[in-house]
This record gives structure tokens, sequence and C-alpha cells, in this order.
DNA sequence: ACTATATATCGAAACTTGTCAATACGTTTT
DNA sequence: AAAACGTATTGACAAGTTTCGATATATAGT
């Protein structure tokens, strides 16, 4: 996997309006799955699903606890995404514009 | 649309490896769609579908030049993006863990 | 006017993601 | 040891996304 299919991968945490939602609410604090489930519209299961997006991308991570799973942003992934969501869209110094093969005269 | 349905479909943008790898091209100015086409691997109405998912996204801005569409990104737009990424991600001072219906005794 | 060129849009096919119900797994309580 | 509970996984299906080739539209050059 290259560097931009794992970036992508990343950002599939905030690609989706449920997974936001739970960010959101996580804003408040490390929650537990139960927690997170009374405060969503979801089953069980699909909840789980979106869970283990966002802990896999690094934005959110996990404490077990016996049977409950607790939540919470993780400051570290979040950072890290910021930092290369704000060098990915930084343009750099040198600009030249439709220099190759474009025929639009503005090289 | 909600506010997060709105900010889901903003972050569309960076979920695709084809779309990061389009921002990346930018970072070095502004570049036209045949010169976009020549440095990725993929049809004509491919790229066009990608750029205007982009461009909805607020991230790139288009400029028509008589038949030429040129595109750059948006320092607004990624601004935005950052800000928004950055507020959702920041833990509240409050911590109230498991308060509500969790049995787990953390609260 | 005609032709060539650049980009956008459409419709269909292939692929991916999100959802649910059922089930499995581990932990706690009885 | 058994039952109850919280969470994860699986399999099926629906919904959404990405891709392509064909076609449409608009501008530019002849």
């Amino acid at each position: 996997m290259n560097d931009y299919a794992a970036q992508a991968k990343r950002f599939k945490a905030f690609c989706d309006e449920n997974r936001l939602k739970i960010i959101g609410i996580l804003q408040d604090g490390e929650k537990c799955a139960c927690e997170l489930l009374e405060l969503l519209s979801m089953g069980q299961s699909t909840l789980s699903y979106h869970m283990k997006i966002l802990c896999e991308s690094g934005i959110v991570v996990n404490r077990q606890e016996g049977k409950w799973a607790h939540y919470r942003i993780s400051a570290g992934g979040s950072a890290e995404a910021v930092d290369y969501l704000k060098t990915l869209t930084t343009t750099k110094e040198t600009e030249s514009a439709c220099s190759a093969g474009c025929a639009c005269g503005d090289a």
C-alpha cells in the first residue's frame, strides 16, 4: 500500500456522517460502547463496525476493561491527520502552472 | 442536510487515493485538466468526476479559460477543513466518562 | 460552415461500504 | 457450572462509489 492509499484509509474516519457524530460525542471524553449505542440510532453490530474503522484510522483508541470497551479520541492520531491535511493542501512556492503538455499557453 | 452530513461530504475529497494524488499534484500550482490527465492513469471522464468532487468539497477551485479548465487548491476551503478537523478532534475540558446508562462503574 | 480539441455528462458494469440479524466469544454474576 | 451481559464477527443484502466508453457541449482553428 503506497502512502496515498494509507492516508486515504486514515481519512475514511471523517467521510461518514455517523463516524463524525461518534467523534463529536467522544469530545466529551471517553465513552463505552453501550453509552455510544444509546446516543446513536444504529444497531450494535453497526456501531462495532464503525468503531473498528475509527480505531484503524488512528483517530480513536480503545481501552478494554472486562467486558466493556472504552473509546476515546487519540490526540496523537488526530494531530497526525491535521498535520497531513495541512501539508497536503499547502501550495509550494514554485508555481509552475501548465508547463508540460498543455497547449493552453499559461506556462 | 445536517452539519455532520455536510462535513462528511467535504472530507470525501480526502478518502480516495486518486484524489489525494490529484491534490498532491496541485501543490505545484494551478494545472489544467489535460496536464493532470497526463500525470494520472485514469480515463478523461474519471478525472472529470474526481475534479467535480474536489470542487464540490471546496478543497479545489476551478478557473475556466476558453476550453481549458484550470484547477488549483483553495487556500480558504482547505483552511476550513483543517480547522474543522482540529476542532472536532479536540476533547473538551469536562471529562464526563461513562455517566449515563453504562454500568461499567467509571462515572 | 466544418473540423478538431478540451471538458462534462450519461448509462452501465464492477467494486466497495454500510446496515442488519444471527451467532460467537469472553467476562461477570448467580 | 450455568445464565446473563457486553462486544466482536460473520454472512447477506442494499446502497453508494468508481470506472469506463459513448455522447454532448462548447470553443478554436481552418
